[in-house]
RNA sequence: GGCCCCAUCGUCUAGCGGUUUAGGACGCCGGCCUCUCACGCCGGUAACACGGGUUCGAAUCCCGUUGGGGUCACCA
């Protein structure tokens, strides 16, 4: 029986959700689910004076818009202190660790020293054999192995292998006790039973400490995979001056979540040639075998062009939803109804984000539409009044409201008129609307149904009228 | 600086020794479609960083160079 696969996500709240830290999420969320394993998320807030429980939410936020759901947690590591003690005091009785009493002036010191012989910085080991007491202000180093290798077998990157001289004897509990980093994962994992782990590559030199941390509790080395970092346009690391860091930004740009994790993923894994991918699909074809190994940069026109994609694509009632706070935004309250749906529809293929989406939809739902000046001075003239009456006329007498008959009345008008179908088209456009912009006539007529079409028409009439002189 | 990672069009990438005149996507440039704007369709632009090997044959394997990135905390 082959084991299931458990991953995490193990975000530090001390600050947003970043797109880097987004995809990290979603590669193992997406993991878990192809494998049919499970996702564990867990806050690595054992920094207390940086972390933050706003930092904590606005994870939480990211994530539930994201569509990433965990099996279990969330865990706090700030809750967990007791497990970490119980750990760190094993290593101690077992000789894998020990209390240096060395004060970080002393340490700052011997690596300057260090430094200065052209050597790395590191502590020197001063305390490594003295088998000190506690004290108060010890702190608990690691006793690294002097010799020898502790290679990394990376999933996505193959064999990486480390000298253990370049180790030196890190420390895993402050002086408070409490524990750092390298020490609280590994013990986190090893407890959650966490065998497999995906991160950036920003971990693959603390890798080799893990590993040596895990011999020492006498745990089974989880894989490891090491994905490549997300880059800015200028290919340095991505940081607030390239713009938009945080994952809930988009969502206010007015992005589909599934255009986001599509473009995420799709940054550093790929499936032959296909771009697209539902949520379902990634669920279905996701694996580790595909992740790239080289750096990629953040690309905000691409995302722009799927998340065009995505909204094309999806039905009316799921965008409903995602629209609804932008309609809200712009003082459009809308019904989540059958008009909505209609009115989504027209606008699904001329509006890459929601925001525009929002923007497109307003004249459905003003009792009046406003016209645009220079689009009534054009397309509103009285030499059109006839035509114009003749259509509207026709529009409310119309049977049955359908795309067929209305096709219909515009033939009949284009006849006895003379005019061709854009001559029309245009000033009714201008009436429905107030724009020259618009989704295409009949599409439009048909979602703002005959009411509205009628009386908009009847008022464009009126107005070419009154401006007849 | 030490250690580690990486290297195909501007960008995301396919390619896992021969089927490649290196394919797709975004962008950009033409054109078609057309009731406006879009969508869609057709075409074009543009890359294997460099140098050595290995091999009958290399974008694909090896080494080096160069260039980028990461990391060296009582941060995570």
């Amino acid at each position: 029986m082959s084991q299931q696969i458990i991953t995490r996500f193990p975000p530090s709240p001390t600050g947003y959700l970043h797109l880097g830290g987004a995809r990290t999420a979603i590669f193992n969320w997406l993991y878990a689910r192809h494998t049919g394993g499970r996702f564990v998320l867990r806050i690595e807030d054992t920094d207390v004076a940086r972390s933050t429980k706003e930092s904590v939410d606005a994870i939480f936020e990211a994530l539930e818009w994201l569509g990433i759901d965990w099996d279990e947690g969330p865990y706090f590591q700030s809750e967990r202190l007791d497990i970490y003690k119980a750990h760190i005091d094993r290593l101690i009785e077992n000789g894998h660790a020990y209390y240096c009493t060395c004060s970080p002036d002393a340490v700052d010191r011997m690596r300057e020293a260090a430094k200065a012989r052209g050597d790395k910085p590191r502590y020197d080991g001063t305390c490594r054999e003295k088998n000190l007491p506690w004290t108060k202000d010890a702190v608990v180093r690691f006793k690294s192995p002097l010799a020898g290798n502790t290679v990394v077998e990376d999933v996505i990157r193959g064999d990486i292998a480390f000298s253990n001289t370049e180790l030196d004897d890190f420390i895993i509990a402050r002086s408070d006790g409490s524990p750092m980093y390298n020490l609280a994962v590994v013990v986190d994992d090893i407890t959650m039973n966490i065998n497999t782990i995906i991160r950036g590559d920003d971990h693959i030199s603390n890798t080799p400490k893990q590993i040596l941390l895990y011999q020492a509790l006498g745990a089974t080395v989880p894989d490891f995979g090491h994905v490549p970092m997300v880059l800015g346009p200028d290919k340095s690391r991505l940081s607030k001056r390239h713009g938009a860091m945080s994952v809930t930004a988009y969502r206010e740009m007015g992005f589909h979540p599934d255009a986001m994790v599509n473009f995420l993923v799709r940054l550093g894994w790929s499936h032959g040639d296909q771009e697209f991918f539902t949520r379902d699909e990634l669920i279905e074809k996701f694996n580790l075998e595909h992740i790239g190994r080289s750096a990629g940069v953040f690309n905000p026109e691409k995302l722009l062009a799927l998340n065009a994609e995505h909204i094309r694509n999806a039905s009316p009632a799921s965008l409903a939803l995602h629209l609804m706070p932008f309609l809200q935004a712009k003082g459009i309250s809308a019904a989540e109804d059958a008009y909505l749906h209609g009115v989504i529809e027209t606008l699904q293929p001329r509006s890459k984000t929601f925001v525009e989406m929002a923007d497109g939809a307003g004249f459905y739902f003003v009792e009046k539409p406003v016209y645009d000046e220079k689009a009534a001075a054009k397309f509103l003239k009285p030499d059109l009044l006839v035509p114009m009456k003749q259509l509207t006329d026709a529009v409310s007498a119309m049977e049955a409201f359908t795309e067929k008959d209305l096709e219909d009345i515009f033939k009949q008008v284009m006849e006895t008129s003379g005019l061709g179908f854009g001559k029309i088209a245009q000033p009714v456009r201008v009436a429905l609307t107030g724009k020259t912009v618009s989704p295409g006539i009949f599409e439009m007529m048909l979602a703002l149904g005959r009411e509205k079409v009628v009386s908009r028409l009847r008022d464009a009439v009126a107005h070419m009228a009154q401006n007849s002189g």
